[in-house]
DNA sequence: TCGCTGTGCAATCCTAGGGTTGCACAGCGA
DNA sequence: TCGCTGTGCAACCCTAGGATTGCACAGCGA
């Protein structure tokens, strides 16, 4: 349960940056329902137009929650786990760490109460 | 501290919203570091104004992400963990359900690989 | 070769929200 | 009671980025 120094930085950054979207939570909800679809798809499907669906795919794609191949004329996206998965295990492991330090803290305290000085 | 059907969702929102931004993210680390501060003195430690932390502490106590406490004349946050929590285990089950779909489909493809018509 | 359709590029619009400043008000200490 | 300092409120500024539109270009099918 090492935390390496940090290169993950970057990708939480980029993740949660990429998931506070509300448009982008559904845009990947609908990616791993079809497995993979094309902008142009997604766009029939939301109230946003294609150019705007592609924007955010690229953040998306940038933060590595979805790949893209070309086929054809065609630009097919789906979805990749890793990243989120990364993403929660760090959230956790920080969730984690403030409670270690509250607890501490709080014995910190009662330790103070009992032995005012 | 009932949880209704599905409050989730407005949870998740509001905690990936409040930790998309960076600076409210190095105000959750400054204060999970002191256990407890104020805002003036929170301040002091980043090049923005009081205001500022203000609002992001405003934000994140929406999010449930922080607790204040009023002390006389001045009002003390805290971290709190638990919608964190939440949040990284909704995320890894996002993660999971996303390479159960993945898996599905590519037993299909596979299938249908085999079996073409 | 001639459409037709999916993409990419670029200019533009417009709102959300991060950050600031100024000021009034409230407790705490002398 | 008189400061002094921590807060709260409100008006404002300014940039990031979400969304649109128009147009050029590239493959696929007939």
């Amino acid at each position: 349960m090492v935390d390496s120094p940090r290169p993950d930085a970057d990708v939480v950054d980029a993740v949660l940056n990429a998931l506070a979207e509300p448009t982008r939570r559904q845009l990947l909800d609908r990616l791993s329902a079809h497995g993979q679809a094309t902008a142009t798809t997604l766009a029939d499907e939301l109230p946003i137009s294609r150019q705007a669906v592609v924007k955010h795919l690229t953040v998306l794609e940038t933060a590595g929650l979805v790949g893209s191949v070309k086929v054809g004329r065609e630009v097919r996206y789906s979805v990749r786990s890793e990243a989120l998965d990364a993403t929660a295990r760090w959230m956790s492991s920080l969730a984690a760490a403030w409670d270690r330090r509250l607890a501490k803290i709080k014995r910190f305290a009662e330790a103070a109460e009992r032995d005012p000085k």
